[in-house]
DNA sequence: CAGTGAGCGAGCTTCCGCTTGACTT
């Protein structure tokens, strides 16, 4: 009898079925050493020596990882083959002492991926360790050397990482951008034209106000006639047409009125669109966010869930391989389903663009395309939609291109050029999967049908119409937006994107609005600031970049890994104590509420933040005390009771949660906002 | 169900990354 330790119960389970009665497999469940937490564990007097004790949690796990390699012939460690499964693998070594024990790998869960594997093994690699353990001590010496500073300087409880704090800044920054923003006048100017010698019934004469206030750009109503169409205006004596007032605009639009127009140029060129790449956690979080607009948290755990059933590959990946078998069958599925114009010649193999990416898993998958029901009693229709994404998504990747014509039609006007663009898809190729599936972001834009004309052909002019329009400043963050910059940066890994987001929320440094989207709090705005200022390199976008070098180095043996932290830690240490010892104590700004404290008749009420969330309290604080109740209103009736109104509160852990203002007389209370519920159960 | 902020000063807060449950008010 032989032993396989894995990291994941589910993966655990999957392999006894596949390799039978001669081997037992067991899982680590994660990490089972790690530093302490309430302490730092790193002596930095002593070439910062790690203080790598069993993790409480996991005081089971290791003792049955003892007892069953005492019984085993052999032991084979199987974590994952990236850098934290090498320091699994070594923590594991570590645990079963004497044991006979092999270290092996595999990135499928296959029978013949674990049977070559076992036929392949291999030591435990130390210089990956030291890079785990680089970068371990490393996050717990900024994590636990800053968070005590925070307290000192700003408020007890707060936090400082490499990569919440760089989360953080993304969001600040894009807020004082969006506050720096001016908004720019511009005009668009479009041009309805027909094709001459055809004449249409009811045609608009002029520019009637009636007919402004109806146009909505190209492709509007106005376009019933297949040969009036609508060109836009690119270039004035061939530059680019920048147009910033009403006064240039209406200037050209009274050339643009008495000239003619004629048919410059057609050009008919054929565009291809590839089919996306399979998801990754990163991309995954993203779709389930623009198609249904759920959280990364909610992905994550719905993903978690269909794993665990059996039903997709591991949902923590930054991998876009494939199982050549799995590619195989898609391809079978697609010939049968659809036929041989969507199957490419050749399967589709991704790489990934990714610098950072360990590629210890696949890509997220379906382990079996051919199942289409899902039965999940916890999840249901969530797992369901899920499951339907990636299936999809899965299918797709494996699908030939679709195909459009698209026309670009130049018209002259004296010294103005006009432009039509239209395409038209002729092969739905990969696009097909998409079809009637509501709710379904398809990826392309509006067909345009354009009119058969030919260079030289003469236009009739029937409107012009000028547009004003402003520039916008950039988006705010979103979840997605901000775990795809995130991955961009190579900062945070798949397992950290949905708990980073839930800690710089509880930390009280970001809040979403109404859209979901990001904005920084005064407690955010402070730290980040204090943080910038203090520690500039520490929080700089490319230090990640810089440390995963480096970690390179390290485990490839290039590079001890005590001299990447000595070489990081000697100037951050100095840094500390100087701002410890120079720097004063941070304001927090607070905003005001507009009246005069009621007890003191002297100061201002102001909204603060509190280990207990929003409450008012006077501006003399601390020579007035005066402190109210904030109730930050939802806008609905409790359901409950129908008298009180719906509130945010949040746990003592910092949660937030919905509950009647009320309480204790009503007890309604729930996660989820009550508001939302509502507007989704309201049939249309 | 009051508590929150400052500072006084007991004891405590905190990181990232690997993995799941336990089960929130």
């Amino acid at each position: 009898m032989n032993l396989i330790i894995v990291e994941s119960p589910t993966k655990a389970r999957t392999l006894s079925r596949f390799l039978g009665k001669d081997f037992n497999v067991e899982a680590t469940t994660g990490h089972i050493k790690d530093l302490p937490k309430s302490q730092l564990g790193v002596d930095v007097e002593h070439d910062f020596a790690p203080l790598y004790i069993d993790v409480v949690k996991r005081a089971d796990t290791i003792k049955k990882l003892k007892s069953e390699s005492k019984k085993a012939n052999i032991t084979y460690i199987a974590s994952d083959p990236d850098r934290e499964g090498e320091a699994i693998a070594e923590h594991v070594a570590e645990v079963i002492g004497k044991a006979k024990f092999k270290r092996i790998v595999f990135h499928e869960i296959t029978k013949e991926a674990v049977e070559e594997a076992i036929k392949n093994p291999r030591d435990i690699d130390k210089n990956l360790v030291d890079a785990q353990t680089a970068r371990r001590v490393l996050d717990r010496l900024v994590g636990y050397k800053l968070s005590p500073l925070l307290w000192k300087k700003v408020r007890r409880g707060l936090s400082a990482g490499r990569v919440q704090s760089v989360a953080v800044r993304l969001i600040v920054e894009k807020e004082r951008e969006i506050e720096k923003f001016k908004a720019e006048e511009y005009w668009e100017i479009y041009c309805e034209v027909k094709k001459e010698g055809v004449t249409r019934v009811g045609e608009p004469q002029g520019r009637g106000p009636e007919l402004v206030s109806r146009w909505k750009g190209p492709g509007a109503d106005e376009r019933q006639d297949p040969n009036v169409f609508i060109v836009s205006l690119v270039k004035i004596d061939d530059k680019k047409a920048e147009i910033h007032d009403k006064k240039e605009a209406d200037f050209i639009v009274s050339e643009l009125e008495k000239s003619d127009y004629k048919v410059a140029e057609v050009k008919k060129r054929e565009v291809k669109k590839n089919p996306y790449p399979p998801f990754t956690t990163s991309t995954m979080t993203q779709s389930a966010a623009r198609n249904f607009g759920w959280s990364s948290k909610k992905t994550m755990s719905v993903a978690q869930s269909l794993y665990e059933e059996g039903l997709i590959t591991y949902h923590r990946t930054d991998s876009l391989n494939l199982n050549a078998g799995a590619v195989a069958k898609a391809r079978a599925y697609i010939e049968k389903e659809y036929g041989k114009e969507y199957l490419p010649e050749k399967p589709h193999f991704y790489k990934t663009h990714s610098k950072n990416a360990q590629e210890a898993h696949e890509a997220i998958r379906p382990t079996d395309i051919f199942k289409h029901e899902i039965k999940n009693t916890k999840y249901e229709k969530d797992a369901e939609k899920l499951y339907g994404l990636i299936w999809r998504r899965f299918i797709e990747c494996q699908m030939n291109p679709s195909i459009y014509d698209e026309t670009t039609i130049d018209v002259t006007a004296a010294k103005y050029l006009l432009r039509a663009t239209g395409s038209i898809m002729k092969f739905d190729g990969w696009m097909r999967i998409r079809k009637g599936i509501p709710g379904q972001v398809a990826g392309v834009d509006g067909e345009a049908t354009l009119p058969d004309v030919q260079e030289g052909d003469s236009l009739k002019l029937i409107k012009v119409n000028p547009t004003q329009k402003f520039t916008q400043p950039p988006p705010r963050y979103n979840e997605a937006s901000l775990i795809k910059t995130l991955e961009k940066l190579g900062i945070g890994r798949p397992s950290t994107y949905a708990p980073t987001i839930s800690t710089i929320q509880i930390r009280n440094y970001v809040e979403k609005n109404d859209s979901k989207q990001f904005i920084p709090t005064a407690i955010g705005i402070a730290v980040n600031d204090f943080l910038i200022t203090n520690f500039p390199e520490t929080f700089d976008y490319q230090f990640t970049a810089n440390m995963e070098g480096e970690l390179d180095d390290i485990a490839k043996g290039e590079l001890p890994w005590v001299k990447t932290i000595k070489d990081f830690y000697n100037p951050f240490d100095k840094k500390l104590a100087d701002v410890e010892k120079n720097s004063g104590r941070v304001k927090i700004e607070t905003e005001k509420l507009g009246q005069k404290c009621p007890e003191c008749k002297e100061g201002e009420l102001v909204i603060r933040t509190g280990r207990f969330g929003k409450f008012i309290s006077c501006s003399r604080f601390p020579d007035c005390k005066y402190t109210a109740k904030y109730l930050e209103k939802v806008g609905v009736k409790c359901p409950d009771c129908k008298i009180g109104d719906v509130i945010v509160k949040k746990t003592s852990k910092g949660r937030k949660f919905f509950g009647c203002s009320r309480y204790p007389k009503c007890k309604y209370a729930s996660w989820r906002n009550p508001k939302k519920e509502d507007v989704k159960s309201v049939p249309v």
